[in-house]
DNA sequence: CGGGCCATTGACTTAGGTCAATCTGCGTGG
DNA sequence: CCACGCAGATTGACCTAAGTCAATGGCCCG
């Protein structure tokens, strides 16, 4: 009833519409959930990191692709059988109920930033949250003063499709906060954050971080 | 245990981050949900139309406005005995489940809209929306052939900010429909659908109507 | 050493935002 | 009953943020 299944990066997980037979969670790596208009124009609408779930209790398809950002693992549960779980225990039905309004949460924050924020306001607010999150994984103790060295888990062409943006903007805006002293890049896939402050004043949020609360 | 309350057109429902004391559904009339950064941009991230709910199990506050869009009539219970009714009877839980899903799913919608149509296409997919909703409202029988009348429940400004635009590409895009017959304009309240073939290849999406499914 | 693949940077274009003038009803009070 | 005023809507002229197109650069891997 349970096993895993490991996809590389940049592979198809689940297509849009195809029956699901699996709920599965994931284990490590980083996956995420895209929307395609007809002319190729794409939007991702989530990312899966470890814990997050797929699959939805009383439905079989699902209106997104689903693809391996970085090399990933799943372990997976086939759907039936899972259903029979959730009937029976009111408290995983539960827990899914919250899990599905977080997201509910997390997407009207990101409606928020594709439909008012500026090319440099999505760039921070995206940095700002692999901050946070880097922040929750690490030592909570003391509030760690400014700055962390982040892994970014995708390419420039895939910010830009997180952030309704292009990647040569993703780019310029990356260099601007270099040049301003606010972040380094020492690799593609590295940013070391300098200043959290001013990264944070560059959101447009609340000064007091209301979208984690 | 249950109160009917009224708002009239314009008024606040619940603003952001008050402890809820209720849960309410939509009896009539239009509310939604906005965010708004520091600096007054705002972003509509949702239509309560009725029979919607307002509210999350397991949460006292909420992270956005509920503002009245036309006069509404809400059925309220009080939060603690609705939490009870939800633990013990299954099938409200799993009610409440498809809806929060099936928000998520308009949600996502709304991202891919939001982060990559065009004006034209935004405000094609908006009257698509609604005359899909209001054939759905009418006598289902027969597909009514091409066209329909519909009632926008907002004015410029809201729809504006339900799109993630300025009021006056609102304005324009509605001019520019009207001056290539697809729709007529009665008065700023109303919208004739002339031609529901050419306003629904103006969304952008799949031929198939994929959003609806 | 060479060839992809990302990423960066520059020059240029453009969709949509901004600012401002005008229009259209509609409710109110003289 | 009418004129006034106000809120929403439309339209135009102009500006700018971000997209497009294109050249170049760095890096990893065979």
């Amino acid at each position: 009833m349970k096993s895993y299944r490991t996809f590389p990066a940049g592979t198809e997980i689940l297509w849009r519409g195809e029956p699901l037979e699996y709920v599965a969670s994931v284990v490590s790596g980083v996956a995420s959930l895209s929307k395609t208009l007809e002319d190729g124009r794409t939007q991702m609408v989530g990312l899966l990191l470890p814990s997050d779930f797929i699959g939805r209790p009383g439905r079989n398809r699902i209106e997104f692709d689903v693809t391996a950002t970085t090399d990933v693992t799943l372990c997976c549960f086939a759907r039936t059988p899972f259903e029979a779980l959730v009937l029976d225990t009111p408290h995983v039905a539960q827990r899914l109920m919250e899990l599905a309004l977080d997201e509910l949460d997390a997407a009207r924050d990101w409606m928020l930033l594709l439909g008012r924020k500026t090319a440099r306001e999505k760039i921070a607010t995206f940095l700002d949250m692999l901050a946070r999150r880097s922040q929750m994984t690490m030592t909570e103790g003391a509030g760690m003063a400014n700055g962390a060295a982040l892994y970014l888990p995708m390419t420039r062409d895939q910010i830009a499709n997180y952030l309704g943006l292009t990647l040569e903007t993703v780019s310029r805006q990356f260099s601007a906060f270099k040049r301003e002293g606010i972040i380094d890049v020492p690799d593609r896939r590295r940013v070391l954050v300098i200043n959290l402050d001013r990264l944070q004043i560059a959101t447009g949020d609340d000064a007091d971080g209301g979208v984690v609360a």
